[in-house]
Parts: C-alpha cells; structure tokens; sequence
DNA sequence: CGCATGATTCCAGTTTACTGGAAGGTATGG
DNA sequence: CCATACCTTCCAGTAAACTGGAATCATGCG
C-alpha cells in the first residue's frame, strides 16, 4: 500500500512515517516504478508498536532498539537480553510512579469533596479556575508559556 | 532557605527552578534584602511533587494545573473535580498501556530465550547490536540522529 | 486536456523542558 | 583586599518529535 493508506490505517500523517523512516526508525521503505514507496502490513505492525510503545513512555529511539530486535529475529544473545530487561525495569518503575500519582489525585479527590462540599457553585469563586484563565488578579505575574494553556495530549 | 540549598535537597538544578517561577509552576519566591530567593519547606514539597508528576507522565503544565489547586485550598468546585477526574483517567490509561507495553515485552523475552538459547555467545553475529552500533553493512543507510545513541532517560 | 489528489524532496519552524554562558552583585574566609 | 562561591538577570541554544510549506512529479476522473 502507499504512504497515505498505511498513514490512514495507523492513525499518523504521512509526514510523520517519512520522518520515521529519516531517523532510521523504519526500514526504507520498497518503491514502486514512480517512486512511491510501497508498505506491505509489517509496517503497519510497526506502526502499532510505535504508538503502543511511545504510550508506555518509551522514546522513539527506544523503540527502535527493539524493532531492531525484532528485524533480526529477536535472537538469543546477551546484549538484546540486556535490553529487554532494561525496558522492563523502566517500565515497572513508570507503573510504580504511575500508581503514586493516582493515589495523590484520589486522595486530593476525597479531600475536595469531604471539606466543603457544594460551597463553589459560583463559577467567580473559583480561584483554580481565575489562576488557570484570568490575568491580572492579584499574585504572580509571570506566566511565560504557562498559565493560559489547557493541554490535550493523552487523549488521541 | 537559599535556591541552590532548595536545588540540592530537590535534585534538581537552580536554574530549574528559575525556570519553573518564569513559566509560573512555581510562584515567585519571596526575596531576602539582597535579592536572593528564600524559600520554605512547601517549595521542596512542590519539586517532589513534580518530580513524580513527570515521571507519571504529566507535563508540566498539567503539574502547574494541579499546584495550582493545591495552592487553592482544594477548593470543592465542580471544575477542579472535572480537572482531577480527567487527570485519573489519563493515568488510567497510561497503566493501561505500560501493562500493554509490558506483555508485549514479556513476549519477546520468552520467545527470545527458548528460540535458540545460547546460540549468540560471538558478539560478531549479534546483529541486534551490529544494526545499533556499526554504520556501512548493508541495508538502511539515513540514521540521522537515531541509530548510535543509547538514550539515558526514566532512570534518574 | 485540465485539474484535483497524493506522492516526492528539502528546509525551516514549533513545543517542551531545560541548559549554557555572559555580565554583574553579594557574602565569606584568609 | 581579594579570591571564591553563590546569587542575580537575560539571552541563546539543545534535543525530541514532529509539523508546515514550497516546489515538483504522478495518477485518475470528467
């Protein structure tokens, strides 16, 4: 398939798989008579595990040590081992921070909900929301970048 | 205390924490007759706390989001309480996916050790490390910045 | 035929989270 | 008195992972 299909079906821009391909995360690709390159479905499995392993947190050039590993067969020798349990390691300790963190935002939850409850039904009361939208209210003034975003990312 | 006393016990440089006040992570601290920083105990508290938020995933953005109702009083508002639930279900889905990750790896492991144990004791026929290290053998040839750097991160 | 799509390359810009370095002020010990 | 270490501001650069845009070529439809 060309380059916009396999964009399609794994949910990137074509951009995006050049780009892979640029830095070596991806093989180059075969190309047909005109010059398109031409994608058979491993590369939509690579795709998947791009996106699955960039989730997991890992970086690009991580995962790419371990499509390598995959391109070779994933054969028996020290060092992919070693790899392999490298990841793992981060991958416990990205779960272990992960779990903290929950447990954090539950227990501000349970806080925010037992200490005043139905006290902020004004939306001008609420100083979380003033500090995150308004301006020049009262303290800090610095915000560079900060302070008028809402992110998104984590959500596609 | 004074910010590179702040920045030891954090583990983070001074700079840094310059940098979290300039975007507004971090409130401007309040200054000694000289001009220097002085800083309390909730500062190292606010670093811990996003240290761990970073390390979960979060951006610094979304760190500043949750200071900033800390900061509030974890004032009971229905914004602060939606912020919160979608902060949890982002998480969520982050240990979804390093579980995902993590089989996934798992799987490679096995299939890695019983394929053919002990087959690879010549680091010359490692092909893994050969296509991670090496440079002119054969097949892809871009590798710009990907291909001979071992990334260091999630470890610290 | 013409034109919209979609492909190609190449180069430049963006965002996030810092980091480095210059140029200067301040506190302390010998 | 001066060196040293630490503080200040400001401006510039870096790395990762894209994203945008220009200029050009190819394919397919009416």
């Amino acid at each position: 398939m060309r380059i916009g299909d396999l964009a399609a079906q794994a949910g990137v821009t074509a951009k995006t798989i050049r780009y892979y391909e640029q830095i070596g995360l991806m093989e180059e690709a075969p190309r047909h008579s005109n010059g398109y390159r031409d994608y058979g479905e491993d590369a939509l499995d690579q795709l998947r595990f791009i996106r699955d392993a960039q989730a997991a947190g890992l970086s690009l050039a991580e995962a790419g040590e371990i499509l390598a590993m995959k391109r070779a067969g994933e054969s028996t020798c020290r060092h992919t081992g070693e790899l392999l349990e490298r990841r793992l390691e981060d991958i416990e300790r990205q779960i272990e921070s992960l779990l903290a963190a929950k447990a954090e935002l539950l227990a501000m939850q349970s806080r925010a909900s037992t200490l005043d409850p139905g006290a902020c039904t004004d939306p001008a009361r609420c100083q979380v929301i003033e500090a995150g939208r308004a301006e020049g209210h009262g303290h800090a003034s610095a915000k560079a970048h900060l302070g008028a975003s809402i992110p998104v990312r984590a959500g596609a």
